[in-house]
DNA sequence: TTGTACGCGTTATCAT
DNA sequence: ATGATAACGCGTACAA
């Protein structure tokens, strides 16, 4: 395996021009007859292709979009964090339905960060793509609106839109809860402690739905029972152990998200408790493997990639001079699922 | 907060020359006096800089870079699968690199499929990427060469190159590997199993660890306690159950990824073997809360992202003219962790 | 201080 | 069957 000599190390890329003048026609011709144009005389394209073949002649897209019109065949796709496995996933779905198309997916990371949101919004649209995704990282999104980015196709993920009109896919947080907490009810608790993390929507929404099926319950909402301000694990199991330390603690535990349950998880083991119920929002690795019982509020993280892309892919595809329809909003199921716990008995 | 009417929906971008007329003026001032050129009036400045608020100007960064030069800004990074937590990490510490430079990733997933692989490197070359992170899909990687790809400049992550010349960041596996091993033969284990996924580039280099620390301590090989072709949980638990029941069972499991070592965990858990000490390459969540003793090779995924970029930006900014200097390769290094098990006793 | 001409690589349109 | 021309939006070089 020899390198050709034809290829130096980091040539500039052909260009249809060279390509024409090494087989002896015009650039035009050359276009023509690698987009297999029955125009072109056999002959003439056998040449160009093998022209073509040896000088490494790729077609430059940017050109091409900047001829063809205003489409450049990628999406933005803004994240708060990549490292989160929720939105790493979501991310694969939305790539996997934008590259069905043919198209790519830019991607950004803000880090929870509203600046850096638009900036790379900015930088998004400059660079032309056809639409973005975004998990917005502030309460309110009016710098995403028709009228700051023209008019350029946004669907928001994960949160719904607020100071903006907008397609959204997001997670039927309220049903989700309400069923795990409808689960802990029916089976006799009437103590039930919530553990989230500070304020934010998904949280805010987990809550009321833990409250609705309370209140339905004719259960008083105790104050003392709900803790909301756990972002990390050992804040949760903090928080969980004065719970359980109430001089009337809850008999069962639900968690807002992962790190939430598992610091409920610790401290119940810690405690030595037996019969504390445990639930949670989100499922993880190795819930499954627990010494105590578990039912998790599970979904796919990629049906919301994927909604949200179709979505998107949908307002790409409206004639840009219609009337745009009414905002849509898709909600990504969720369901219940329970482990037996301490798998090995 | 109600739409301005300037702004319908879906407006085509406006462009320079549309903005000068309305600022009276030619595309070729309102260029400058967005840039601050210090020849344009600052009174013209201001008639422009309105102009363009009003049209919600934004300068086409497609046409910007076909104009100067053959740079888009813009990296592609193409991985086997997003959704494994390791590559959503690494591609976060790419982004975060790239970013810092005001570049963009272009992301593409290949599935592990070579044919895949094969189309969307093409498609970023084709869209005039200053340049590439791939973690291949094959064991063969001809066609990610200068050759192939008329010089474009490629990083390998996760695997080395083999059939082509290219820069690479990998992780230390044999080292990571031969420290957690030598461990065990320091605790005194002298019949280690080895659990790991069918032949990969990764999983034959801890094999390659394992059986050089085992021979240095003079340790024969045994063929029966080697097990490579696990790929999920329950088949690498079937066969560690099988390492357990033979007549002359481990004292200790080494697990080559998180799967296989997960599975060795409810092997022994399931078998009620207690002593049997138990290692892996891989951290992973809750890994310190099993209920028996656990040491893993543990690492920052991102780390390799960061790395690959850090690669892959020297090679872009290397002179296109200049002989390419000889390849490197960056080794991530690993570091051993160890959990005392039982958390709660 | 501002404008004109030209070209980046491509393709639609109109010649030949 | 093939070529010439123009234009997409921008910026360099030069002219006014």
């Amino acid at each position: 395996m020899t390198e050709p000599e034809t290829a130096p190390r980091r040539a500039a890329p052909s260009t249809l021009r060279e390509v024409g003048l090494r087989a002896g026609v015009s650039a035009m011709t050359v276009s023509r007859a690698l987009k297999d144009d029955p125009r072109v005389a056999p002959e003439t394209k056998q040449r160009v292709r093998e022209a073509a073949a040896e000088l490494g002649y790729r077609r430059n897209e940017m050109a091409r979009s900047l001829r063809m019109g205003r489409t450049s065949g990628m999406v933005g796709l803004v994240v708060t964090n990549l490292a989160n496995p929720f939105y790493s996933q979501m991310a694969l779905g939305a790539e996997e339905v934008v590259a069905e198309r043919g198209m790519k997916v830019v991607l950004s990371n803000t880090d929870d960060d509203e600046a850096r949101e638009r900036e790379v919004v900015d930088d998004l649209a400059a660079r032309r793509v056809d639409g973005m995704i975004v998990v917005p990282a502030g309460r309110e999104q009016a710098h995403l609106g028709p009228g700051p980015l023209s008019g350029l196709p946004v669907v928001l993920a994960a949160r719904p839109p607020s100071g903006v009109v907008a397609d959204c896919a997001v997670l039927d947080d309220v049903g989700g809860t309400r069923e795990a907490i409808a689960r802990l009810v029916a089976d006799g608790h009437r103590r039930i402690g919530f553990l989230g993390p500070s304020a934010t929507w998904t949280s805010d929404e987990r809550l009321r739905g833990y409250r609705s099926v309370l209140g339905e319950a004719g259960i008083a909402v105790d104050a003392r029972l709900e803790r909301c301000s756990q972002r990390d694990v050992p804040s949760a199991e903090r928080a969980a152990a004065e719970l359980l330390d109430l001089p009337d603690p809850p008999t069962a535990i639900f968690g807002a998200n992962s790190r939430n349950t598992i610091g409920a998880y610790r401290a119940i083991r810690r405690a030595g408790r037996t019969g504390v119920a445990l639930s949670g929002f989100d499922d993880f690795d190795l819930a499954d493997m627990l010494e105590v019982p578990l039912t998790v509020v599970a979904y796919d993280p990629g049906d919301m990639g994927r909604a949200a892309a179709r979505l998107l892919l949908d307002r790409i595809d409206e004639r840009p001079g219609a009337d745009s329809s009414e905002p849509r909003r898709v909600v990504v199921p969720t369901r219940i699922v329970s482990y037996p716990g301490g798998a090995f008995g």
